[in-house]
DNA sequence: CCACGTCGCTAAAACGTTTTCGGACCATAT
DNA sequence: ATATGGTCCGAAAACGTTTTAGCGACGTGG
């Protein structure tokens, strides 16, 4: 008996490996087989096989390919993130580092709802996530998510438990970095304003500031870390704070983007012209923001692509095996635009 | 013979329904109608199997699942959207509408290629998603991807085919919305300032505000839509050249909130009081920038969240066998900040 | 002529569920 | 005693694929 007289005629279901095989006149097994580059086919009967799923525009069923393989072929990233800033470029970078080729990504925004979190979590395991990435919505650590049966890698935020895996940003480097920079264009009355002091990053940048001014043997004008929130207003304010307390300061690194656009700002108001008077760098490298400011923004790229790359790199190995933990820095870099520029 | 020595120590591999009934003493059958609440099944009995799957912590493994129900469960988001500007509220309507309870969500991000978009496709189509929302990068109609075996719903931006669906957002009803409401504040010499002249929602917003205009009886102050780029350097340099071609203008309707921005800026830089002498309004309400400005920006909000909630919605229905075609058009609404005020 | 490999192919099991069908059991009515 | 009906439960098929084991046929060296 044939197979043909067993295929009945679909309605409107998607082609299945039987019907190929039907029409190439082999086996399943021999049909799979062909199609996935095994041996044991011969040539003839291989291209039979690849014709006919060609013209049957054949198209085989993940989730019965995973049921075998106990593969589902995806991964979870479950992120906090309301707006999306920062979980976009991690997710890019996981696309890359998969190659999108065999790999899927279930993308879950928790809103910063713990119990919207778990319903997510419970429905990313009965998928049968190969893995999950944990995107946070700020860099502070995050509570763990424990054990769930599949490798877990923490992005930007990372886990409270050591055990676990997590890939961050290297926030003091990158405020180093920031007065490296301002130091290198031969400032030396460097002030610093910055957002919330709830923020582990806010003091973290500052640390780095702090420690590459004392390197350089200044002192950091104003006096005192300016700390406050991550906003346009913050920023004008502050700046307005500093120039009566420091009038000679020649410049400012403000904690990001955002507050760097009100120091920019304040300071044209205040007559003071970026950046041959004053140098102004600022944090995030988010181009709405930096690209269109005046001037446009030099800024510290945290290089958030590169860490959903390399998070997603660690998950890889982690589901073949190779497992990780602990917590991963990497640092970002000074993208120079135009708002800061040698004294002279 | 009981099912306990059929089932051998497991490896790491998740809790099988095998299990659960195992330990509750039951076959898999009942420990299936036990689980799912169908009948059939005595009141202990049911109980005992909850437990048991309880203990065991079990999770019943979707892509099974998918197989016999011949549903996967998934949707798929295709975005061609870099930035994820639009990407992100559509994907959280889309949540919102599915419950996410038995919805996940596939996301792909195509980055403009039409080469990954078909890879992406191929992944989707592969992993039997039950639909497909189509997001574009810019308001736009877009090629059709054509009969795909699922239903398809475009948003943000149409499809080309109008045997497809798509939901957008009505863009002349912004346009008209944003000038009616500097109407209502009394203005007379509203000018309009916009980006890309490429970009067809550009036209379609002047066309709403045209039409709200000579309703009024009033002329677009400066004589002419200023097409140019989204930027905020544009929405500068055309603020001057009106300030210059018209001096007595009042009002200002910015094509973007990038726009607005530059705008607000050169008329601060005028010496121009905003709101009290000019008004200006935005389009977007991308909050990042229309929320900490000076002032703070009035906007026209696209909505895009209720887009994405609508395209979900038509998606549901479609999946459910009512499927729709043509493009439904969703208005957005202004919300109200400190940039415009009633005239005195 | 036999033993032995190799090649090309197929049947069947396995993955973890849901669902259909029928059987066992009990109570009640005839 | 037999029929009737209802309630619980289990065996088995089905979903679409991959993989393993095995079966002929053919060639090759003894």
């Amino acid at each position: 008996m044939t197979l043909d007289e067993v295929v009945p005629a679909r309605r409107g279901r998607a082609v299945t490996l039987r019907e190929v095989a039907a029409r190439a006149g082999v086996s399943i097994a021999t049909a799979s087989k062909a199609l996935n580059n095994r041996q044991h086919v011969g040539a003839a009967t291989r291209l039979r096989v690849q014709n006919a799923a060609e013209e049957l525009d054949f198209s085989p069923n993940a989730m019965a390919q995973g049921m075998v393989s106990q593969r589902s072929g995806t991964v979870g990233l479950l992120t906090s993130d309301l707006v999306g800033r920062f979980s976009i470029p991690v997710m890019r970078g996981v696309e890359d580092a998969f190659g999108s080729e065999k790999m899927s990504v279930l993308l879950c925004d928790a809103r910063g709802d713990r119990l919207r979190e778990q319903h997510h979590l419970r429905a990313l395991i009965s998928r049968r996530v190969d893995g999950l990435i944990v995107v946070g919505a700020r860099p502070d650590p995050r509570h763990s998510l424990g054990h769930l049966g599949v490798p877990v890698v923490y992005a930007y935020a990372p886990s409270d438990d050591p055990a676990d895996m997590s890939v961050v940003v290297d926030e003091q480097a990158g405020g180093r970095m920031a007065v490296e920079h301002l130091v290198t264009c031969g400032r030396r009355r460097i002030a610093h304003i910055t957002g919330d002091p709830s923020y582990g990053a806010s003091h973290d940048r500052a640390a780095g500031a702090l420690g590459a001014l004392s390197d350089a043997g200044l002192a950091l004008a104003g006096g005192e870390v300016m700390y406050g929130s991550w906003s346009e207003a913050w920023g004008r304010g502050a700046t307005r704070l500093l120039l009566d307390r420091d009038p000679d300061l020649d410049a400012v690194f403000a904690g990001s983007d955002q507050i760097a656009r009100g120091v920019l700002d304040a300071l044209l108001e205040a007559g003071r012209k970026v950046p041959e008077e004053v140098s102004v760098i600022g944090y995030d490298n988010w181009e709405v923001l930096s690209l269109d400011s005046r001037p446009p923004l030099t800024t510290v790229d945290p290089g958030l692509e590169n860490l959903g790359r390399v998070a997603a790199l660690r998950l890889a190995a982690a589901i073949e095996g190779r497992e990780g933990h602990g917590v991963e820095i990497q640092a970002g870099r000074v993208v120079t635009r135009s708002s800061t520029a040698p004294l002279h």
